[in-house]
DNA sequence: CTAATATATGAACATATATTCAAAGGCTTA
DNA sequence: TAAGCCTTTGAATATATGTTCATATATTAG
């Protein structure tokens, strides 16, 4: 079973997964780090944005940050989420049954 | 990669996940059937709380529903979803790294 | 039929939150 | 030092959404 404060910590954490923005950063950088720039360049959006983006999913652990210099590379925390994802996405691929 | 379409439809399925009532009523039936009334009584919300959140849950397909006379269980959709909110429970009990 | 139980639905509201804009830090080079 | 680039931060706002309440629908019992 799960206790109301592990129920609250696992919605957060998939709640930060539920805007379609933040999910895009996270699986652009799936597999390697990239930086703020470049993640902005490739969603489209502002480096503003992605960054109060970022902080959020560093808060929770589904991104890790890496300083070089000026910029900052971010990259997906461990296996646990690259699966979780790859999880989900054959979830919505699946056909309807039933 | 992921597109625009493929993002939303994800993000639109792990925001179900993250509300902690909607994940506890998906734990509460993981494994076995669960009529609505005993989902209220388990979550300790109404029964019409439940039913908003279950309808939701059941458009996403994570969940199944099954009438019997005039009650109706529901139960975790497939062996994804368990598989996923085991990997993000693994993930928020792993100590901190790095 | 009526009564009772179980579930679903719709509207209304209070709250949360994604986004934008402006400005500030930090680091590197000239 | 100053200038320039990258990143972060804070406030403000418009929108989304979880919850409640009242009501409706369905199924069983008497």
């Amino acid at each position: 079973m799960l206790d109301a404060d592990q129920a609250t910590q696992l919605a957060e954490t998939f709640h930060l997964l539920g805007d379609a923005n933040r999910l895009r950063l996270v699986y652009a950088c799936l597999d390697k780090p990239v930086s703020v720039h470049d993640l902005a360049q490739q969603l489209g959006v502002s480096s503003s944005l992605v960054s109060h983006h970022l902080r959020l999913l560093r808060a929770a652990r589904l991104v890790r940050k890496e300083k070089r210099g000026r910029q900052v590379f971010y990259q997906a925390a461990d296996e646990h989420v690259r699966c979780v994802l790859r999880d989900m996405t054959e979830h919505i691929e699946e056909p309807e049954e039933g």
